[in-house]
DNA sequence: CTGCGTATGTTATAATGTTACAACTGACAA
DNA sequence: TTGTCAGTTGTAACATTATAACATACGCAG
């Protein structure tokens, strides 16, 4: 990530207990709506959640096994591509990453604050692309999920 | 592009006059400002222009030679990064494509709407990220590039 | 148990983007 | 004219990101 400066001084990784505890919620969540929690989404979720930053789908890939193994690209990728369609888990396609939600419930449009120097990102709220909708609304236009990311540098790196 | 509908009846690329002319521009101003439109920037910049709408940057370099011969990537993707930095193109992260500037001289910070029916793009202004700007302002960011994409449908496939 | 929808395993491949280095070009000063 | 320097291009190879296709396994309702 650092591609501007070398120090990395944001926010570390949560804690395990905090990551058990989002596992924990998450899997109550998805079993209430009669989705199943398996253990690959499992493991994706749980990769992202203790990087508490965006994780390229190959770094998922390579950590995916407890043991070192790899897994095969498409084990990871469906098991996004579930996650994100249930709200767990966010793409961010301006460094093809992916990142854990962070949210809350009401977390289907969600907007990213990201550092280009140590590669912190801030979910803030969806409220912002509310100037969005009305030029949608404007153009005739009905909107179906959106994508905001702004890139620049943290309080830390500036 | 039309994934989910087969009709594809937005607006047509444009006139071939409309083409010559702000490729005309174009080149006027980067001149203006010292930078060399060579004939690479030049016939990228016209596919896109002629395109109307996003294309993918293998499409650009399948479709670079008069003649129906390929670029080789490299020549592409440099022309594509060049026009982006002059303002002149946009990529769209969250399809991958690129698509020529339409927002006039102020187009720094651009904001899109996607249909995904038919491949249809709206370029709309920028203030529509005013909303972002307070919350990274909140946040501590200082924000230099922005990522705005809205997907949905556009009026005539909804 | 059987059938059906969903999820996974596996192999291969497609699509997107970059690195590295040699060669050329134009501007400009000695 | 000639050197030279920055910027641009040519070319081949490579790296990264993502998907297709098809077989197998799992969970569960009937």
């Amino acid at each position: 990530m650092g591609s501007a400066c070398d120090h990395h001084h944001h926010d570390g990784p949560p804690e395990a207990a905090d990551v058990s505890r989002a596992l924990g919620a998450a899997e109550t969540r998805l079993t209430a709506e009669g989705e199943r929690m398996t253990a690959a989404r499992l493991r994706v979720l749980e990769l992202l959640l203790a990087a508490g930053e965006p994780v390229k789908a190959y770094d998922l890939i390579a950590r995916f096994g407890e043991d070192g193994q790899p897994a095969k690209p498409p084990t990871v990728y469906r098991a996004l591509e579930f996650l994100e369609r249930k709200g767990l888990v966010h793409r961010i396609a301006s460094i093809s990453a992916y990142v854990a939600c962070t949210g809350g419930d009401s977390a289907h449009a969600a907007a990213f604050l990201i550092c280009d120097c140590c590669g912190a990102t801030e979910e803030v709220a969806a409220s912002v692309a509310d100037g969005l909708d009305g030029a949608a609304a404007k153009a005739g236009y009905v909107i179906e999920r959106t994508t905001i990311e702004a890139h620049g540098r943290c309080p830390a790196c500036r």
